[in-house]
DNA sequence: ACAAAAGTGTTTGAACTACACCCATGC
DNA sequence: GCATGGGTGTAGTTCAAACACTTTTGT
């Protein structure tokens, strides 16, 4: 299958991240300035190449670490891998891509070469990068329809209509509090804490506090149609 | 981002595919056996080195043009990346997995080591090539529910029920003609050829062909929940 | 006529959207 | 009181599963 004696193709296998997170009403990524060329003051994602005692996801979270406080990162999930091989200049690079999440109510240092950006607007990015993020963006979006991937956009505590805000920005259009909150309670998704917030000066009535049941991805509406028969009824 | 001048952990990319076909009334994947050393005969996927000069689905195709006529292959997608450290013995190797399929009407000839065996009862399978099988099947489960991907395991014209049999087979449990019917004609899936099948001995009313649309992937059941607004009455 | 296989009609139920209405608070 | 924001009740719709029934053939 592979043999190690000749090398004809050196190649450096780097791991990137697309960090998203819900910040002032939009879905953002974590990008840096890259200083030297190639590419010089372009925005590139936070990666770097593959360590030899590392898997991927191994690596792709230490990286990570240097730029965002790691227990900060709420979920990590494999994209797709990079492989044109012009994506970069010089050597071969194969990328493999993460999809990254924060929760919205965090803040993490940011070293001074570091910035979030809105999805929507992204500033001209280095290499393949801005399709990177793109795909991340959507991948988000599909799996907050199906999964409890929720619980790692949103605070550990928050209220409906807080979570409303994380969802429509990561949706990119107006969810209906209502109905997030009937979705969500049907798939067993949501509980109470207990606790209400007060209301601010313009009055209303207190918000329940809310949690997620769980916190580790679960996809929570597996297939919609083509279902398995329906066990007899003596089961 | 990389250092090219030094590489203190050579590393080889290789692509596997693991090539799923509907035959016989069960879902199979294409292994040849390993003549050598390590995991001599066990059986593995087929794939290789990904080259110089081609990104990593250029290199799969190439690769499988090896074990079975391209023409033959109806989809191939990118299933994940397989990297622990050590997950092959010797050099470091990091590989790209994909999902192809072959309709189930082909019945391509295989080189003297190669041959399908049934997912729902694999051979000793070489390094992590199982496990890769078991994601693949998962994959094209899933994806049989939301998109027109039946088109690349069916023949290009079927009845009702030749469709049935594929599916069923591929999902592991018995679906209905009707609803199958009805599900894919809903989304505008499937088109009367116009023809019709004799029936058998046994007798029974002809059946009409049908064939898919369409046969590139397409996503037909976007996000069952958290849909965007309606439009307003007016547009 | 009868059996066999294909295809349609119709009921039931689940799940989601939309919207009306009630609740609890500040001023 | 009344405005404001939170939460529930309840149609109405869509979509899919289940199953009865009709259609069209071979023997």
């Amino acid at each position: 299958m592979t043999d190690a004696t000749t090398d004809p193709s050196p190649l450096v296998h780097e791991v990137l991240a697309a960090v998203l997170q819900v910040r002032q009403g939009s879905l953002q990524v974590l990008l840096w300035e890259r200083a030297l060329e190639p590419h010089a003051h372009r925005w590139s994602l936070p990666g770097g190449r593959l360590g030899a005692d590392e898997d991927v996801e191994t690596s792709i979270r230490r990286q990570l670490a240097e730029k965002v406080d790691v227990r900060q990162v709420s979920h990590v999930e494999q994209l797709a891998v990079f492989s044109a091989p012009d994506r970069v200049p010089g050597p071969r690079v194969v990328a493999t891509a993460f999809l990254s999440l924060v929760p919205s109510h965090m803040d993490p240092e940011l070293p001074g070469d570091t910035a979030w950006h809105p999805v929507s607007a992204l500033p001209e990015t280095a290499f393949d990068h801005g399709a990177i993020v793109l795909r991340a963006r959507n991948r988000l979006r599909a799996k907050l329809s199906y999964t409890n991937i929720g619980f790692a956009l949103a605070p550990p505590e928050f209220t409906v209509s807080a979570l409303r805000s994380v969802y429509s920005a990561a949706l990119g259009y107006k969810v209906s509090a209502t109905n997030l909150q009937r979705v969500l309670s049907r798939r067993g998704l949501l509980e109470h804490t207990g606790e209400t917030t007060k209301p601010g000066r313009a009055g209303g009535r207190p918000a329940a506090q809310f949690r997620f049941a769980d916190s580790t991805m679960a996809v929570t509406d597996p297939f919609a149609v083509l279902k398995p028969p329906a066990a007899p009824k003596g089961q």
